[in-house]
DNA sequence: GACGATGTTGGCAC
DNA sequence: GGTGCCAACATCGT
């Protein structure tokens, strides 16, 4: 579910909880935890952005730092169910970390822990120069490398599909071979994509809902993403699926060629 | 009921 | 550094 935009929108839904105190924190599953949370107990909470995939709760010491995986979400004052793992008590209102599947994490940390600080630039942050470098640097598959958390922080399946496309760039493509006009072309889809996607509040494809439990609304613009078999957009030809890095790939074979 | 797929990351072997 | 495979888990569609 959630990719960059997903935990951005999340990010400014929970923008109202920042100056409350978190007075209590209840774990029901600590397969969620990265180690302890005893430490941010009674902490206040600074402000709240986020870093790539992750969602970073500045706190008056040290940081909560909350990734939701494929199916995690924070709610507020929301309904406590069976995949509630994690209840955050504030001086005002609660915070549940709700998560069937169980992949997301949170952790409290002092400073930023490495996983953070090794996350690759920002999508809609780097220009087109420093882009095109890291992108020739590389020989594995552009998709492979759009996922690439150490290359950019943020991109999943979702928006490394929907960039491709609407650059015209086959998933398989080598990076290293990519011309400066179709990397142009890929670095202002990623940053379109993105921008659009946030503008839409996300795209929910199963069960995504922002904080205030509201749906995005992306997933009525995505071109390939989830539409195997589909006309594409542009030329009409049948949306394909394929494997690529392990991960389900859409793309079309006329627009995207090799 | 079986089987495969699902938005993510991390570990391990090579 | 890169690739490939598997693991974690619950749910949903065929």
């Amino acid at each position: 579910m959630p990719e960059l935009p997903e935990v951005e929108t999340v990010v400014r839904s929970l923008q109202s909880v920042a100056g409350r105190r978190i007075q209590n924190i209840e774990v029901r599953q600590k397969r969620i935890l990265r180690g302890k949370l005893d430490a941010a107990s009674g902490k206040r909470i600074a402000s709240i952005r986020r870093r790539g995939k992750f969602i970073v709760f500045h706190l008056d010491e040290g940081h909560l730092l909350v990734h939701l995986g494929m199916t995690g979400k924070l709610l507020l004052d929301g309904e406590i169910t069976k995949h509630t793992h994690a209840i955050f008590t504030l001086d005002r209102g609660v915070i549940l970390y709700t998560d069937s599947r169980q992949f997301g994490r949170i952790e409290y940390a002092r400073g930023l822990p490495a996983r953070v600080e090794s996350l690759g630039p920002e999508p809609l942050e780097i220009g087109f120069d420093g882009f095109h470098t890291a992108l020739h640097a590389r020989k594995t598959q552009i998709k492979a490398l759009l996922l690439n958390q150490r290359f950019l922080a943020g991109i999943g399946n979702i928006y490394a599909d929907e960039a491709l496309f609407r650059a015209g760039i086959h998933p398989r493509a080598n990076a290293s071979k990519i011309s400066k006009v179709r990397s142009q072309k890929l670095h202002a889809a990623v940053q379109q994509v993105l921008t659009e996607a946030i503008a839409a509040k996300g795209s929910s494809i199963s069960d995504y809902v922002d904080s205030e439990g509201r749906k995005g609304s992306f997933q009525h613009q995505h071109l390939v993403y989830q539409r195997t078999g589909e006309p594409c957009s542009q030329c009409g030809a049948a949306i394909r699926r394929t494997l690529v890095a392990q991960r389900g790939t859409h793309f079309c074979p006329q627009c995207q060629k090799r």
